[in-house]
DNA sequence: GTCTATATTGTGATAGAC
DNA sequence: GTCTATCACAATATAGAC
């Protein structure tokens, strides 16, 4: 994985670019090829095959969040403290990347065979990290709300805007980009706060 | 629209689980005409093309939430007496079909030559729904806070517990559908008091 | 490693019999 | 309205020359 050739990489590229967009279904190997600039056999001598392939992509685009959320619901530290961090590192991620969240959920939820797996592999246990959330301290901050509940809250705060990016960017910002990923920046400061707004008047009633 | 035969019924309602889960690439019309026990070419008989038949699909999808969500944001109520009925038509909706958010995300970003025009034949103008967002006292409410986010926190609230229901199934729910079923609903009141409060909580300060 | 040629299967769509 | 037969084409994948 470390060690790649110039045509090795440019597959990777493109299959990352038409993947995000397409999806697997409806991106062919001559798409990838005719983007990547090289014939399209040589996709099959890489990677043997278009599963292969996708596979690839889809794991690399997974290992760039999971690890932090792994890392959150693993943690030791404060879950309110852990918040502000966790935000701006997934936010950044995404304002790269910014189709990738639609993409994983999609491909997840059209085959749903292999998510139990896939998660797992990706190192999180449920049991495991609800166990610890609540340990961290997360049902006593919330003030009784069910931490999945805020959990859900804080990942869907984060994520949604990205997900639905091409609805947001026409209906709320006009089509305009710059102004669409100025509001997403700005959200890496609003997002903390609401959750330390929710946790702590939960906590107070 | 409202006289179809047997042989029509059935085939959107395959053709709806189908592209639903897989999205349109992903479907094929042999797919679809198995799962409705007819022949393929009835497909053809009835819409003509793969292309008019996913389109019936997908705007029928659409119709179930924009009309919701342009009712609110052209409504002259106050946005925040507005929030408690609008959830809950909303999530009802989704408890219902859960792969629909997910669906008109992914095809919405693969395709986005045609958005702004499907987006404006549903109804919504940006820049009116601004406006009318701001007269019925939006950002008075929000106490200073860009209207559009606060917009994009309920929607975010909302929607993303659906669009990523494979992962917070198996991750949190440990795939329990009851279990998950239960606390979307329990959303339905969750959600207007977080909103309540954070808006309150913005005037105050 | 990269190309051409080819095998095989799948796909959307239509014509025409019933 | 529903079927069979057929078309034109695109898809993945591999064998084999260079």
């Amino acid at each position: 994985m470390v060690l790649q050739t110039e045509t090795e990489q440019k597959i990777i590229v493109s299959a990352e670019k038409l993947f995000y967009q397409k999806g697997k279904a409806g991106t062919s190997m001559q798409d990838i090829a005719d983007d990547a600039g090289i014939n399209r056999t040589l996709l099959n001598y890489y990677f043997r095959s278009k599963d292969k392939l996708f596979e690839a992509v889809f794991r690399k685009a997974m290992g760039r969040f999971v690890p932090n959320l792994a890392a959150m619901l693993h943690s030791d530290i404060s879950f309110e403290e852990y918040i502000p961090a966790l935000v701006e590192t997934v936010i950044d991620t995404m304002i790269e990347n910014p189709q990738i969240p639609i993409f994983v959920l999609q491909e997840l939820s059209s085959n749903r065979e292999r998510m139990p797996q896939i998660i797992k592999e990706m190192g999180i246990d449920p049991v495991i990290a609800l166990k610890k959330m609540e340990e961290a301290g997360v049902s006593k901050v919330t003030g009784g709300m069910d931490p999945r509940q805020v959990i859900l809250n804080l990942l869907s705060l984060c994520i949604f805007p990205f997900a639905a990016k091409p609805v947001v960017l026409n209906i709320l910002y006009s089509g305009d980009n710059e102004a669409y990923i100025e509001a997403m920046k700005e959200r890496k400061k609003i997002i903390p706060q609401l959750m330390k707004q929710l946790m702590s008047q939960n906590r107070s009633r």
